[in-house]
DNA sequence: GCGACAG
DNA sequence: ATCTTGTCGC
C-alpha cells in the first residue's frame, strides 16, 4: 500500500561531519534538473517539519500534504519521526529534516506531481537548499519557499502589491524570485528545487497562495507537522 | 580575521 | 525551529 522509494545510501542520510556533507551536498546539486514537468500537475505536496527548540532527543516531526492543484482541498496527509543526524547549521539543514521527510513520503497513497518545500532550493552556496536536496532523492518536481535569506540579496526595490517579484541575486547570478505572495507582508524567496523552471516555480508558488502570506500547501504542512508533534508528545512521553 | 547565517 | 501577550494597521 505505502509508496516505494528510491533507496538511499547512508552517508547521503548522515555524513561523518560537515566536510562529507558538503561533499555530498556537491555531488546531489550535480544531478539537480532544471526543466518543467512533463505531465500536468494535478497534485500538489506541502512539507514541512517541527521540532522542539532544545531538544537534546534532536526529534524531528514531518508532514507531507497532499492537495488537488486546482481546489487546494486537502487530500491525504502523512506523518513521520526520526531522529536529526546533525545539529542545525546554516547551509546544511537537508540533512536534518530529509530523512523524516522521506519516512512520510513512504506513508502516501500515491506520489504528487509538485512538491513545494519550507526552505530555499537552489538560492543555496553550494546550491543544494533542502528542496533541492529533496527532489534529487526523490527525483521529483519541488520548489523552495524560503521566508527569509540564506545567501543573495534582492535587486532594486520590491512593489508592495501581490503577485509583484523582483530577482534574488547572488554572485551575479538570479538564484531565486523575491515575491511578494499578500498584500503589504514580508515576500517570500522562491527558487528552483528540481525538474521545474524559474518561471514555473514563482508561477505555482503564487497560484497555490489565497488568503496568506504562505502558500496553501506549506501552510497546511506546517500545521499538520506542529499538531503531528504535540499530538505524539501526548501518547508517548517528553 | 569578521560578519552572515533557510529551519 | 518554538514560546507568547499585547499591539498596530488595514
Amino acid at each position: 500500500m505505502p509508496l516505494t522509494l528510491p533507496p538511499i545510501p547512508d552517508d547521503v542520510l548522515s555524513p561523518p561531519d560537515l566536510t562529507a556533507a558538503a561533499a555530498v551536498q556537491r555531488r546531489l546539486a550535480a544531478q539537480m534538473v532544471m526543466e518543467g514537468p512533463p505531465q500536468p500537475v494535478r497534485l500538489l505536496a506541502g512539507v514541512d517539519v517541527s521540532a522542539f527548540p532544545r531538544d537534546p532527543a534532536g526529534r524531528i516531526f514531518a508532514a507531507v500534504v497532499l492537495l488537488d492543484a486546482t481546489t487546494l482541498q486537502v487530500r491525504a496527509t502523512a506523518t513521520a519521526m526520526r531522529i536529526a543526524p546533525m545539529p542545525y547549521v546554516p547551509g546544511y539543514l537537508g540533512f536534518r529534516e530529509v530523512p523524516a521527510l522521506l519516512a512520510a513520503f513512504a506513508e502516501l497513497p500515491e506520489m504528487p506531481d509538485l512538491i513545494l518545500v519550507d526552505g530555499h532550493g537552489i538560492s543555496h552556496p553550494r546550491g543544494l537548499g533542502i528542496a533541492t536536496h529533496l527532489g534529487v532523492l526523490l527525483d521529483r518536481p519541488t520548489i523552495g519557499v524560503a521566508k527569509s535569506v540564506l545567501v543573495g540579496r534582492p535587486e532594486g526595490d520590491l512593489p508592495p502589491a501581490r503577485g509583484a517579484s523582483v530577482p534574488l541575486v547572488w554572485k551575479g547570478r538570479t538564484i531565486a524570485s523575491v515575491l511578494r505572495s499578500k498584500d503589504k507582508v514580508a515576500p517570500l524567496y522562491v527558487s528552483v528545487g528540481h525538474r521545474v523552471t524559474p518561471e514555473a516555480a514563482l508561477a505555482h508558488t503564487l497560484a497555490a497562495t489565497t488568503r496568506y502570506r504562505l502558500p496553501e500547501p506549506t501552510r497546511a504542512a506546517h500545521n499538520a507537522a506542529n499538531a503531528f508533534r504535540l499530538a505524539w508528545t501526548a501518547e508517548h512521553g517528553r
